[in-house]
DNA sequence: GAACCAGTACTGGTCAGACCACAGAATACA
DNA sequence: TGTATTCTGTGGTCTGACCAGTACTGGTTC
């Protein structure tokens, strides 16, 4: 096999363990040409083929660096057979909440599981920074928690579904959002529940990250229902805010 | 944009349209440099993108040849980013088992609670199908069993993500077939798991069948793992020479 | 005639060193 | 202080050379 190509691959690989997270620089061509014993040229296609496949992007005059696990695509796409499934009918929430009982539970887990201490590290940041945050305002800190558990997870597999799941992700937390946080005693809870997941995985407890995780989605999916049952009129209308995925799931 | 990124691009978009057949030669590399006027490093640099996403294969001292397979129309769409993964990383397999997991023991669960008998009666078809076949020869009764049980959860989104995954799921469906199946042992266990899911997904044991599910999952997962651990150990240690990538000091 | 073998003319793979274009920080100047 | 300017580091491109496989060609040998 080509040099270039078992480059790559390496490369590919120390990016999916989490050698190299998303987001971060790649040493520059030249270095990698001199610590891996090659000429420039092999280092360059070696990183063209990444780039191919979107595993990096490069820019020009200041490097290469690891792409985002999460596409930026995020079109809202209402057209897509799912979204308007969701316009028409409102159980759609539920299931959805349902499929991320289970993939929020196995992020969480793996998390606990895999995450290298610089996924702790950004775990912790966007935990402080979620605690800093009045989730009714600004939901954004809320979504880079969840995500960074998703990505701590190293399994692309998950990331994948999790990230085809966004949008429709981005309307139920705001329909969460809209509903519990108002409620003193839910705003806590969640809170708490955050804090929770938080500890677990910074604890290494996969287990208990687990279980904690999918409670925490069980029951806004349970209070969620608990509303619908009183008769209130459940808010499903977006805010107009920045997006947000995750104040409370 | 960068030449070479230009030159990739149009090259993809000669193949697609058909101006390049699947199998067919590119003209070499000198040639590609001359007849565009530019240096024969970007030329490598593009071909190297192509070869990276899948559009072409290169073979040293013959050239370099369209890639065959080519329904990107729709579905199969090999050159998707997941299935290229899986190409490459075989440990994506396992990734995609521990999500199957998940979510085929919620189908499970939901399909005993939410069946009808419609469903009951197309899960039967499946079953018995799947029970008449000979394993070896045919992966499809398996997946179909499983999809019966997916369909009958009623959940459009779980359905939905299920269906998004189901070229890489057949796929490790076929890896369980083949390296399972053939050993007599494995292959009764797997059928009698299966058998236990159908009793108690037709019983309506909601419970019962997700944690059956869940364990028939884990089970070929864990059986996969063994024998990997037996037969390939040493191909999953690529490269341990003596340089390293990541950031350095 | 058939089998073998060296020569040759391709192909991609790797290397070295140079220069350009861009981005950003440090510096000098007004 | 604030704005040019320079400097340094990055990726982008070029050149020309050599190495390494592949396949065809033509001659030698049996």
């Amino acid at each position: 096999m080509a040099i270039s190509q078992e480059i790559s691959y390496r490369l590919e690989r120390l990016i999916l363990d989490g050698g190299l997270a998303p987001e971060q620089k790649i040493p520059s061509e030249r270095q990698l040409a001199t610590r891996l014993g090659v000429s420039r040229a092999v280092i360059r296609e070696a990183l063209h083929e990444l780039q191919g496949r979107g595993v990096i992007e490069t820019r020009h005059g200041k490097g290469s660096f690891v792409a985002s696990m999460f596409p930026r695509t995020d079109d809202l796409d209402p057209q897509s057979p799912l979204m308007l499934l969701f316009e028409g009918h409102p159980r759609t929430l539920f299931d959805l909440l349902e499929v991320r009982e289970q993939l929020e539970g196995q992020a969480a887990y793996l998390a606990a599981k895999r995450a290298t201490t610089l996924d702790l590290h950004r775990i912790t940041k966007a935990y402080t920074a979620l605690e800093q945050t009045d989730p009714l305002t600004n939901a954004r800190p809320d979504h880079n928690f969840h995500q960074a558990i998703v990505e701590a997870s190293h399994n692309p597999v998950l990331v994948h579904v999790l990230n085809g799941l966004k949008n429709l992700m981005l309307l139920t937390v705001q329909a969460s959002v809209a509903n519990l946080n108002p409620r003193e005693e839910m705003r806590n809870k969640i809170s708490r529940q955050h804090k929770r997941i938080y500890q677990a995985v910074m604890a290494k407890k996969p287990e208990a990250a687990r279980r904690i995780a999918m409670s925490h989605v069980r029951f806004v999916s349970d209070a969620m229902r608990g509303i619908e049952q009183q008769g209130t009129a459940i808010i499903r209308e977006p805010f107009n805010g920045p997006a947000s995925i995750g104040t409370s799931p």
